[in-house]
RNA sequence: UCCUUAGUAGCUCAGUUGGUUAGAGCGGCGGACUGUUAAUCCGUAGGUCGUAGGUUCGAGUCCUACCUGAGGAGCCA
């Protein structure tokens, strides 16, 4: 018989009818004359509840039915008699298709810390937890790239290995095929890279930009959404050695432009969460919750569900670099001297608290910070009028601080060979890049957006390792 | 990388100013209960206390180093 799944089983109202379902057991409890299992196969948070009539079947088949077993259940569906659901699945034979030693499966129907079931991440997707987060992240990934699709955007993979270092976004990791214990020497003593696979030093990429900006100097507006790797010794909640990050790139757009779209984007997601993540975000919501029973009313989120509905409610704050610098030096907490690092004008790089003031504090919604001073940006955004600021913007979410970082980018030749000379990037290794403003160069802008740290926001979850599969962070690499 | 903090049964933790056979809850296992809802009740088996040194008559409890986790900072997405 085919199979059906939970999720659809839990939905229909074919009461009398015959079904096959398989999944992985959660739970068994009962009496010599009933079982109750609860079966999950990934297709929903809400589990099926198969009942067992103990007459029926042999009692050391049953004793199989552990917690973490596999198993193929035929049965008719009824209303069920108890209150905890609406229908169950009244077995008629059971097939054990994978056993699970109770005594060694370290997953138990208990909760278990999140710090644990990282040390078992290949098997948490098991949790309700992570099973709800695996799934609203694959419907986030879905409607990004439905957003883009529906905007005429082109998806555009960009090279996961690159030899250009120009972007500076962090540190890099090497990739070589090189003998570690045996490196190829030129005649003065330095690594003979023409020796490598590439035939000269590369790394995994950090970013996919320059190489957006490309296409988007040709295709108008393009995107890319793949992995970006940064060997940054970050030991933080929200860092990762190994994330996905979503790039846009528009010709024709200006920093406006730019930010519009952000904006728009993120509503996007988090309208698309709302409408087609309803069970999870309320099984999240209520984890939550729990986990905030113990603490401080004053430190406590708003409830998740009603923290996303406030996102789409609002225009997002839009203030510039000046500006904002000004807000925190009349602010309370600069005045009483309660800042770890005191704002002082124009030039002061803004902290993490500083950002989380104006978020939380002052605005109370997400903000988009923009025209920071050059010296603190990249080399490639355009610099403004006053030749001091840059088309720069971050837009800042709270609880998770900066969660885009964007710009307009410079499309004058002259003023970005002449910053990158200011920057000591050498322009022979970045002609290629420098050709788009060569030829037919126009007014340009895109933004970066951490998947992930839009995964922490949507989600609810506190920590960045517990929102991507198989998490790469400093000295963490299992699985 | 820096600061703070933690590392005791499968999990979550308690172990008083260093002192006889290291405790609990949950989970597992055995049993009871004619429909349960991380069920309930009774019983039972599990640890030498992150690793390596050291102090001491004696260390889970003090000291040193290292490893690992967590929170925060920096870097950023």
């Amino acid at each position: 018989m085919q199979r059906t799944k939970v999720a659809d089983l839990l939905r229909s109202n074919e009461i009398g009818k015959t079904f096959t379902v398989k999944g992985w057991v959660r739970t068994r409890r009962g009496n010599k004359q009933v079982n109750f299992v609860a079966l999950n196969d990934g297709s929903g948070i809400n589990n099926l509840q198969i009942v067992v009539d103990m007459e029926q079947f042999d009692e050391a088949l049953v004793r199989r039915i552990t917690t973490g077993a596999a198993i193929s259940v035929d049965g008719e569906l009824q209303k069920s008699q108890g209150s905890g659901q609406n229908v169950e699945l009244l077995a008629k034979t059971i097939e054990i298709l994978g056993d699970s030693d109770p005594d060694k499966y370290p997953l138990q129907p208990k909760k278990h810390s999140l710090e644990f079931l990282r040390e078992i991440a290949h098997l948490r997707f098991r949790t309700n937890t992570f099973g709800a987060i695996a799934r609203v992240r694959h419907s986030m990934i879905f409607a990004v790239h439905e957003f883009f699709n529906k905007k005429g955007f082109y998806n555009i993979h960009t090279p996961i290995i690159t030899a250009s270092d120009a972007e500076g976004a962090g540190e890099m990791f090497q990739v070589t095929t090189l003998d570690l214990d045996k490196l190829p020497r030129t005649e003065d003593g330095k690594i003979d890279y023409s020796k490598d696979f590439f035939g000269k030093p590369t790394n995994l990429t950090v970013s996919g930009q320059l190489e957006g900006e490309l296409a988007a100097l040709a295709m108008s507006e393009i995107y890319t959404f793949g992995p970006t790797f940064r060997a940054e010794n970050s030991n933080t909640s929200r860092h990762l050695s190994e994330f996905w990050m979503i790039e846009p790139e528009m010709a024709f757009y200006e920093l406006k432009d730019n930010m519009d779209l952000a904006e728009e984007f993120l509503r996007y997601l988090i309208q698309y969460a709302l409408e087609n993540c309803k069970d999870d975000l309320e099984f999240l919501s209520q984890r939550q919750q729990q986990e905030e029973k113990g603490k401080k009313e004053a430190d406590r989120a708003m409830e998740l569900i009603e923290k996303l509905k406030f996102v789409l409610e609002d225009d997002f704050a839009r203030v510039t670099y000046t500006e904002a610098i000004q807000i925190l030096e009349n602010s309370k907490p600069n005045k009483k001297n309660q800042f770890n690092y005191p704002v002082k004008g124009f030039g002061t790089d803004l902290q993490s608290e500083h950002e989380r003031y104006l978020v939380e504090k002052h605005f109370k919604k997400p903000v988009i910070l923009t025209d920071y001073p050059k010296e603190i940006k990249a080399f490639y955004m355009k610099l403004n009028d006053d030749n001091n600021t840059v088309r720069a913007m971050d837009v800042l979410f709270p609880q998770i601080g900066e969660i885009i970082g964007g710009s307009q980018r410079e499309e004058s030749y002259e003023k970005l060979t002449s910053r990158m000379a200011e920057m000591n990037i050498p322009e022979e290794e970045m002609w290629w890049f420098l050709d788009t403003r060569r030829y037919g160069s126009v007014p340009h802008s895109g933004f970066g957006l951490g998947f992930e740290r839009l995964m922490l926001f949507v989600t609810g979850m506190t920590n960045i390792r517990d929102v991507i599969p198989f998490p790469r962070a400093p000295k963490s690499a299992e699985f």
